[in-house]
RNA sequence: GCCUGGGUAGCUCAGCCGGCAGAGCAGCUCAUUCGUAAUGAGCAGGUCAGGGGUUCGAUUCCCCUCCCAGGCUCCA
């Protein structure tokens, strides 16, 4: 028998017999990588480790602490999944059950319309547990379509994907299957699953994982496929790593925006008015107010000028713009008043502010004109898919559109993505990437040669924005394309924030025009834009991303002074009217409970700075201070001093906790 | 819209097999005057989401509706 050689990622040779796998290399390093090891990627593809390495391949071990390990237990504590359940539920039909970040899921469709329910979780968990237990190996075997059709004949999901693979229906089950054969794993006799693998070589290999929720999902996404039942786990390589991630669950959970707009008493959500429609408490109200200031201001220096338009209008504005036709089934039904006339809640602001450019006529001297509003549209969002306020039926958008001419559709766009991205970094958000959105198959409006030159102009101001650009193929709204801005939050998250979305298509369905230096009409472009998308999501953003901490800037109250006794009171009102006078939001809660007391208050309440004022400070002009997120109070501040700290802190929209890791 | 789970005092939650509705915090009153995350006592607070049914009797069991959560679908 002949030998053959194979490569490491570090570049180093080594030598195996013919017919050697993965698990030999790995056997040959070490020990102790062998028994590590679970997969291996042979150029770069990924494969089960007794599979026989072909001569001259580049071969990696993969091991459990890795994104390609993690995905493979994940994988493989499914098929486990897979198992326990058809042991419980004899009959049981399974359909698919992939890896997914964090962990993995099935699909089911149970015997008698059986559903689960949470109780079963344990249950299926316990005899997941006893699989393992069995170190049960993953055995791989490869099957003609027919007989891989008969295997399955009882599971109709299986059969459903073999025949879509082997029609060319459906290249996306391509994973379920390779090549001209269909491939298998069992783990053991009684439990064998389609599957392109690879897994880890047993189920004992496996343990660290939890069974998370039950949910119903439609069988290949679709809304009119059967439902079935899913369950989602979470899978990690160690028991510290489940443990860190399900920490992690419960830290994402205590700055859930829900959450802390209830304690913080920011919003809330009163069933009397129905699903996803909040209403804005005091505290909430002054944060949203001084963003929308803010923004105010920064449009202002931008050149955008302000229009207004109503919260409703005739059918015909949004059968003229298309959105009744394309998207009535996210507007709310329309309400017939006694003329006959039907009369829709805006779902979106365009359409008014086309019509405001066409109130008179435009000279092209005019452009770019961008009109900006806080537009309030109302959507109708199905019941199921309100959340917080990231998904809500009543939302305030920071619209604008941009009508200019061809020639500045370049120029504006460069300025506009600047202007977007500076405007986030003052809110604190400092990590982005740029998503491309072209157009989608099918229900697009519009020539070709008009979306190829908004696409392509749109790539090209986000290339040289110098941030990364993914591709969202088909992803643009049907009048044109658009590049969003995505933010990582503070705990790795990204969100779609800002979009620029171009579009050829209302200008023409209004016949807008502008008079250009030629004496004759043209038609402009037209550029849609938001910057928080929401204002409401936005802020709920901004709460997840400081945990409540909100910067001092835009806290609702800024500063809380408390006296230490009573007869400190009328010092603690002197401090907080000095800091009035500078448009300081400040509080005195009078000394009618112990300092500790209102400190802890204060604490919980998330106020940035609390000042605290006794003798001391009566004596010789100071003050106390601890600041939300210092270790250590500190003590003889003089007022200009803090006065000054403070204009500072707030001019410059510093958020020092972030830094003091609170 | 669909699947699973849930809705008990302002908030967080307990309440077993159907038998007079509970706690902590918050609130109010009184007392306490205190230097950096909980002073004490007392009081008040409920259509057990809403409606219907079963039952001698329903917070509890059943049905419908509303609302919430996690998913699926959707997201101009």
């Amino acid at each position: 028998m002949s030998d053959i050689e194979v490569l490491l990622p570090d570049g180093s040779a080594r030598t195996l017999s013919e017919g050697a796998s993965a698990l030999d290399l790995a056997s040959q390093i070490g020990a102790r990588l062998a028994k590590d090891a679970l997969a291996a990627t042979v150029n770069g593809d990924l494969t089960d480790l007794t599979k026989p390495l072909p001569a001259g391949a580049t071969v990696a071990i993969v091991t459990p602490a890795s994104d390609l390990g993690r995905e493979v237990l994940r994988h493989s504590t499914a098929h486990v999944l897979a198992q326990a359940v058809t042991r419980l539920w004899p009959g049981a039909h399974y359909a698919i059950g992939p890896a997914i970040r964090d962990g993995f899921y099935y699909d089911f469709s149970l015997p008698n319309g059986a559903r689960f329910s949470d109780d079963d979780l344990g249950r299926i968990e316990a005899e997941m547990r006893v699989i393992m237990g069995e170190n049960q190996p993953f055995v791989r075997e490869e099957f003609s379509y027919d007989d891989g059709l008969a295997l399955f004949a009882d599971q109709p999901f299986k059969v459903e994907i073999i025949t879509g693979v082997r029609d060319g229906a459906t290249p996306e089950d391509a994973s379920e299957v390779s090549g001209s054969v269909v491939s298998t794993y069992s783990n053991s006799p009684a439990f064998k699953d389609l599957c392109r693998g690879p897994h880890v070589p047993s189920t004992a290999r496996l343990g660290h994982f939890k069974l998370m929720r039950v949910a119903g999902a439609y069988w290949r996404g679709d809304e009119k496929r059967p439902q079935l039942q899913r369950i989602y786990g979470t899978a990690w390589e160690s028991k510290d790593a489940l443990a860190a991630h399900l920490t992690q669950l419960e830290e994402a959970e205590k700055r859930d925006h829900r959450r802390l707009g209830q304690e913080l008493d920011l919003f809330s959500f009163p069933s009397e008015l129905g699903p996803g429609l909040a209403v804005f408490h005091p505290k909430g109200g002054t944060m949203r107010r001084v963003m929308e200031e803010y923004s105010r201001s920064r449009h202002v220096a931008a050149g955008y000028e302000f229009v207004n338009s109503p919260h409703i209008t005739k059918a015909e504005l949004f059968e003229t713009s298309g959105h009744l036709q394309w998207f009535a089934d996210g507007m709310y039904p329309p309400m017939d008043l006694d003329d006959g006339q039907q009369y829709y809640l805006k779902p979106m602001n365009c359409p008014f502010h086309v019509l405001i450019f066409k109130a008179r006529q435009r000279s092209y001297r005019e452009l770019p004109l961008r009109m900006f509003e806080f537009g309030t549209v109302y959507r109708y969002e199905k019941s199921g898919a309100v959340h917080g306020l990231t998904r809500v039926r009543g939302l305030t958008q920071d619209d604008a559109h941009i009508f200019c001419t061809r020639e500045q559709m370049r120029d504006e766009l460069v300025s506009l993505l600047t202007f977007v991205l500076d405007l986030l970094r003052d809110f604190g958000l400092n990590e982005f990437y740029l998503e491309l959105s072209t157009r989608p198959a099918g229900k697009a409006v519009g020539t070709d040669e008009e979306w190829n030159e908004a696409e392509a102009t749109l790539a090209e101001v986000a290339t040289n924005a110098g941030l990364e650009l993914v591709m969202d193929h088909g992803g643009g709204a049907f009048y044109g394309p658009k590049i969003s801005v995505q933010a990582k939050d503070a705990i790795g998250r990204t969100h779609q924030l800002s979009t620029i979305q171009l579009d050829f298509q209302l200008p023409q369905r209004f016949d807008t025009s502008y008079i250009a230096n030629d004496n004759a009409r043209h038609r402009p472009i037209m550029i849609h834009r938001a910057l928080f998308g929401s204002v409401e999501r936005f802020m709920a953003l901004l709460i997840e991303h400081y945990a409540g901490n909100i910067p001092t800037w835009m806290s609702p109250e800024q500063v809380r002074v408390l006296g230490v006794r009573d007869d400190h009171d009328a010092y603690a009102y002197d401090i907080a009217a000095a800091l009035k006078q500078d448009g300081v939001r400040v509080s005195v809660e009078a000394a009618n409970e112990p300092l500790g007391a209102r400190i802890r208050r204060a604490k919980l309440e998330k106020v940035p700075y609390i000042l605290v004022v006794g003798d001391d400070d009566v004596a010789s002009g100071t003050l106390g201070i601890n600041a939300r997120g210092a270790n250590d109070p500190e003590r003889g501040v003089t007022l200009e001093e803090f006065r000054r700290r403070l204009s500072e802190e707030i001019s410059s929209h510093g958020s020092p906790e972030l830094t003091r890791g609170a």
